[in-house]
DNA sequence: AATGTCTGCAACCGCACACAT
DNA sequence: AATGTGTGCGGTTGCAGACAT
């Protein structure tokens, strides 16, 4: 992002004045030149001190966030980071600051900004792909539809509606798999391809629900501090990629195959490996 | 080419917590 | 125990660029 893209804004208080806005370079130094002196903390002194015109959280922040060694800038989340986040995201809810510690490089704000991202992006096909796709019923519509639901919640984790939405995706999935006369035939459909590989999948105390293999996750003890130097050596966990990144940018209108895009978007019809790839 | 819409992301805000006094 | 201060976190906002029409 540009230092331009915010507009400056300055205000007073008791200490004199505040800057907020874009940080411009020569602030920056200011602030690495304070770390390197003290280290990531005393965050306020920076201003009580006259070196720079930012609060103390505003500088933490700009620390954390863009100025911290070893921050992937203006890289994408890979499919594994995705993953990570996504069952991280199930296991644990909104706490972005510690999901953000068992990926390399990303902070919390990069996690929350990619959940966000990707919350708004199935919204709006939940929305459009309701309103523009018409209910079929089969005589194992139910099924299906049970199985695929439960696949994207898992996904998408405890914070997915579980009501309208919810009803949106099921019936939208349904429509597209209603050719589907029984549960053998669902292991073809391209809609569900790690059907085919029951091995990877893990089911929870309801028989219906789908979810993916739990990755073997660091033990939060284990999880460094981000000051420590060593934080971003540490190994972390791989998965088979087999999850598509995201892919395109607008999906204005989504029919029947564009809606499969959109899943293919969510992850749903990369096709798989063979397990032989996955070593 | 002009305009509208969407997306990604930097940065702010308010709240909560830990710690010192 | 009460209060003040510093820090961390999650939610939200708003802008610039990308993309579609």
């Amino acid at each position: 992002m540009s230092e331009t893209k915010r507009k400056m804004v300055h205000y007073r208080d008791e200490m004199g004045e505040i800057k907020k806005g874009p940080w411009k370079s020569e602030e920056d130094e200011v602030l690495i030149n304070h770390v390197r002196k003290y280290g990531p903390r005393d965050w306020s002194s920076i201003r009580s001190k006259g070196l720079l015109q930012r609060t103390g959280k505003s500088c933490r922040l700009r620390w954390v966030n863009k100025l911290r060694p070893n921050l992937k800038h203006g890289v994408k989340f890979s499919a594994e980071e995705e993953t990570t986040v996504i069952d991280l995201q199930a296991q644990f809810g909104n706490k972005w600051a510690k999901i953000a510690t068992y990926l390399q490089g990303r902070t919390d704000n990069d996690v929350k900004n990619f959940w966000s991202s990707r919350q708004k992006r199935l919204a709006r096909i939940l929305l459009t792909s309701s309103s523009s796709s018409s209910i079929k019923s089969s005589k194992n519509s139910k099924e299906v539809q049970t199985s695929t639901f439960h696949h994207v919640s898992s996904m998408e984790g405890p914070n997915f509606s579980q009501s309208a939405e919810e009803e949106s995706i099921t019936k939208s999935c349904s429509s597209s798999s209603s050719h589907i006369e029984d549960s053998e035939t669902i292991k073809k459909d391209p809609l569900m391809p790690e059907l085919a590989y029951p091995s990877l999948l893990s089911y929870d105390q309801s028989p219906n629900y789908l979810s993916f293999p739990q990755i073997p996750l660091l033990q939060p003890d284990f999880a460094l501090p981000l000051g420590d130097p060593n934080f971003f050596d540490v190994q972390l966990p791989i998965m088979p990629s087999f999850l598509a990144p995201v892919k395109g940018k607008k999906h204005d209108s989504v029919t029947s195959d564009s809606f499969i895009d959109d899943i293919g978007m969510y992850d749903l019809i990369e096709p798989l490996p063979s397990p032989s790839q996955w070593a």
